[in-house]
DNA sequence: TGACAAATTTGGAACGATCCAATTAATTGC
DNA sequence: GCAATTAATTGGATCGTTCCAAATTTGTCA
């Protein structure tokens, strides 16, 4: 059914010309006359020629223009902005993307980020999966292929990383938590043992002592980053001595969850309890109470990471850097400030 | 810094074979000696070799193991969820994708196929944009690319379709709702003239004729399928002279902001107002009330869609074929119906 | 008009892997 | 021991494009 493809020597044979000739238009070459050029076009127009990219790579000194992206977790909303923004990027600088979940999974990553190399990527931008080694990233740093780590870090690796101001975006939000009189701050949800578990708590830890406060460890709990963990670490958090009014919770969706424990508890989140989450994510807004939240904007980080990617494609010279990317305190109805928002349509 | 890649001359030269021999070696052909392949793998490391697709692509009878995928919406963790399921159907099939986001633009998405198509894929899924037409599949077709459309349908391309059965998840979830007594039933939030809508407003329809009750056009109300959508249609819903007492959602994004907009309203979801969803995304049983929704299940479908985009690449023909993917109501909380999902941990 | 420069065009030779036909090495049968 | 098989191996030629050096055409000016 389908002939084989059109190739340009077809369009030469066409078109009258050598396939130099052809070559030289598609790369829009000044040094081809007019006439020709619109002859040409037109041929390759009339016979539905497909440029072949492949082919072009093979010769040494091409750039592939195509990416690779992984991410650990593309059903969590962060991330799946995160590879929109990338996506935006790239798309107007001409690149397609391979983009793929690693799951957390260091095995499908390894395997994943093998199958790239071989289909040629000029560079990659990983949010790595828990358990990520310095090794894994080696071999891509070895045939001179940038890489660009995002939101985590990977110990020891030689690769340019753009994560957000975990410490600082923690310590407003609880000084904004102190600010509106709570003394009993919890910290809630997260994998512990994680650099950005660690940054943000950090930054809890300093913000209470800095006032004076206390900052004893049954105030943090760690559980899943997700809904479900939230649910989990509010229930557990209710049930301390002396219960805490307050958390800065590891991220939205842990935040979400603390919201919906608190009202299977009775209490009503923001009123009887300030939530403050971090992120950001689309839906913080949109919530009802909406929600109090450390804006790390997704969208942004992730076409930062792209153009970060794209200048050390560009530039050819792999120079490593750390961009840390600032946060904002985005105070919403669920820690209680009482503030509306003016975007929101509804209140009451 | 990148010494020029190594090739399988390299390899051969290394390993003392031809590059013929180191070819069989990588397409592990009985062929070779034990000894020789023994030999050649390890130089094979020892060098670091990496394949290059692009060039063995080049023969005309190979398939690219690259297959496009293009959703309209990836913030929309229904969409987040369909990749998820491709992804990983094409990775343990050894394949990679492309995977970008149409943001519901199809010239984004007519740029996307063509870049795509350059790069040689071997298939594409797509999650059409809103008005995409016949004609911007027809160059895919025309050259013997398969295309699987998911979720939405193209009128009038000749591809082979995967949606979920809209009208019978409709009919489920207002019979359910019927069921429990409620007489005035709107139907919330989706963009109207989309055929999906249209297939769910059918089966609300025909559910309520069916049970005898009116189905009069302004229970109907068309919003954005979003959460802000939701609260949008909830607050035009309660305004009504004699206002409905349930609602049927277009999705689970608008069912959440129902729910928003009924507690703003002082309203509780689940105990003054019915709400029932449709997707069945993985929030909707964390939530608080556990959301009650037709469950499609993204990640289910897009394994399928995956599934049978290779079966068509592998079978050569093109066969378009139509799969309606079966629907189940999932009751949990937010209609009312009471019943405790016993997955659930929280339970006041 | 002829010499010279500028503007266009054009054959190969790559690029890295595959595949075919053909060659060489190892085994077998008688 | 030698032909006939079978097992392994191997040179090209090829895929579709780019790039270089060289060739051709066109234009300019004395």
């Amino acid at each position: 059914m389908n002939k084989s493809r059109v190739t340009v020597v077809d369009i030469a044979r066409a078109a009258g010309v050598s396939k130099s000739t052809v070559s030289l238009v598609l790369q829009a070459s000044p040094l081809v006359n007019e006439a020709t050029r619109a002859r040409v076009n037109a041929v390759i127009r009339e016979l539905g020629y497909v440029y072949n990219r492949g082919a072009a790579n093979l010769r040494q000194s091409a750039s592939s223009r195509i990416i690779g992206i992984i991410v650990n977790d593309l059903t969590n909303s962060f991330f799946a902005e995160l590879a929109v923004g990338m996506d935006m990027v790239m798309q107007s600088a001409g690149y397609v993307q391979f983009l793929s979940n690693s799951a957390e999974s260091v095995d499908r990553q390894r395997e994943v980020i093998a199958s790239m190399r071989e289909h040629g990527i000029a560079g990659l931008i990983l949010s790595p999966a828990r358990g990520t080694e310095a090794a894994d990233l080696k071999p891509l740093a070895a045939s001179g292929i940038p890489v660009v780590a995002v939101v985590r870090n990977v110990v020891g690796a030689k690769v340019s990383t753009l994560f957000s101001d975990n410490y600082a975006g923690a310590k407003d939000a609880v000084r904004h938590l102190v600010s509106l009189g709570h003394t009993r701050i919890a910290f809630l949800g997260g994998i512990a043992n994680t650099t950005v578990f660690t940054e943000r708590v950090e930054g809890w830890r300093d913000a209470l002592s800095e006032a004076g406060l206390a900052a004893p460890d049954r105030l943090v709990i760690g559980t899943a980053a997700s809904r479900a963990g939230g649910v989990a670490a509010i229930e557990r958090a209710l049930l301390l001595p002396e219960a805490p009014t307050a958390a800065l919770c590891f991220n939205d969706a842990a935040a979400f969850g603390v919201c919906d424990g608190l009202r299977a508890a009775g209490k009503e989140p923001g009123r009887d309890f300030a939530v403050v989450g971090f992120d950001d994510v689309i839906e913080a807004e949109t919530a009802v109470p909406a929600l109090t939240t450390v804006s790390v904007d997704p969208q942004g980080m992730g076409r930062r990471a792209a153009q970060l990617l794209l200048k050390q494609i560009n530039a050819g010279r792999v120079e490593p850097e750390t961009i840390v990317s600032s946060v904002r305190l985005v105070v919403r109805q669920s820690c209680g400030a009482g503030q509306t928002d003016r975007t929101r349509r509804i209140s009451a």
